[in-house]
DNA sequence: AAGTGGTCTAGACCACCGA
DNA sequence: CGGTGGTCTAGACCACTTA
């Protein structure tokens, strides 16, 4: 008995994980309950729920006061996560970075912002346009156009007092929780016009990073179309193995 | 006295999770260690333990046998997380494709490739030249250069035999796990070359996706330089928020 | 060597569910 | 109502870190 290596509940663990994707307990089916299995191995009702627990947090099975321990999966899913701490890291600046704000107007949906906003035309938005520089330097990283939604407008006064994160604004003015974002990156190249705004050369390579924010009930609350030049930034990330065993 | 509420660890864990955020136990210093805390609160050192384990869950500390349990943060990181069941989804295709071989041979990192793949000067690598399609065209999605690890290049038997996924194939063949991928964007433009393989014009815009495939011990298995042309590919990546609580 | 968290036991009662 | 998982106790010994 290879008692020394792990723990007992890891090592009951393994064994109901192995009957459970033998097929021995089928997905759907009930698992003994908690004090068959403590005799059946001759260990504690608490060993056998802590080995439990870890088939739970594999999501191989689920349990049920009253009910019993039903069986969900076969096989734990290798589920890759990558993980941000706050949305802002999205932009991972190795440097602190200030926003300037070069311009606000505001714009109704025409076919094509609707389509890019996913909202109905004839919607209004506030777009400010800006660029990103590294606090100590002049070079921008990147130009951006900001879509907030007209509800808060409000923001226009604080968008030049803070130098972070604009739509984190939304979040600490208004409390209005962002529960998703999404990205979407493809290859452009650089019009004149911004080019010359980033102080690169038209035709260059550029990224184009498009950012929505929703909020409950994944409502749009802000949208931003980033233009990233070549050499100024790199979009870096990282899936880790959820289960490491 | 709430008992009735919720259980004792809950309230437990509660009461602590005030002290931590109040500051009573400062960022950096050590919880009362398990027996003080259960004598202090009237209750086993089993129901303090199951406390303890839901502000480690939150994140809001952190246990290390031998030393104590320190306070990591006040407030529970709102975490924002992307998931993927597969590595293989980080191409995301909507369409199923196929993979050709252009060419391979060996090579030698100079200093360029052993920055690239962070490995040491001199370093062997099996290099596949590949093209990917989508099944029912002609019009590759992708020129990629596949980077193996000399120990997998039996491999190589199999890389035109399945039209998946390539570093998968060292799992599935030597039963190495892929613990960890990264992956870098930046933008570039078609080369004379590339762009005719792509069937795509020279000086065009396009996406430069590098991942790197981690094994254990962060030992890197295998590597892809992918360049995506402009229109055919895009990146996608949802980020949501996840209740810790 | 002392003190910490990690594991484990043998009990007990409670809350919930379905027949 | 009986049986399930959920909570909880009062002990015990082990593994690990630090001094």
């Amino acid at each position: 008995m290879p008692s020394s290596s792990s723990p007992r509940y890891q090592q009951l663990a393994d064994v109901l994980a192995r009957h459970i994707e033998s097929g021995r307990y089928p997905v759907g089916s009930l698992l003994p309950p908690e004090t068959d299995l403590a005799q059946q191995y001759g260990m504690s009702r608490h060993t056998v729920r802590e080995a439990i627990r870890r088939l739970a947090d594999m999501g191989l099975i689920l349990r049920r006061q009253g009910v019993g321990t039903e069986v969900r999966a076969r096989q734990p899913e290798s589920r890759y996560v990558a993980a941000l701490n706050t949305l802002s890291d999205l932009f991972q600046y190795t440097q602190r970075t200030k926003l300037k704000v070069m311009g606000e107007e505001w714009v109704i949906a025409d076919a094509e912002l609707a389509a890019q906003l996913h909202c109905e035309l004839g919607q209004r938005w506030l777009k400010f346009l800006t660029c990103r520089y590294p606090t100590d330097g002049k070079i921008p990283i990147a130009y951006t156009e900001i879509f907030v939604y007209p509800m808060y407008e409000g923001i226009r006064e604080q968008i030049n007092n803070r130098s972070a994160w604009v739509h984190g604004l939304i979040e600490s003015e208004y409390g209005e929780k962002i529960i998703e974002a999404r990205q979407e990156i493809e290859p452009v190249l650089l019009s004149a016009d911004i080019a010359k705004l980033l102080r690169a050369s038209a035709g260059a390579p550029a990224l184009q990073v498009r950012r929505y924010y929703f909020g409950a009930h994944g409502r749009l609350l802000s949208s931003s179309n980033n233009i990233y030049p070549e050499k100024r930034f790199k979009i870096s990330t990282s899936w880790r193995l959820e289960w490491a065993k």
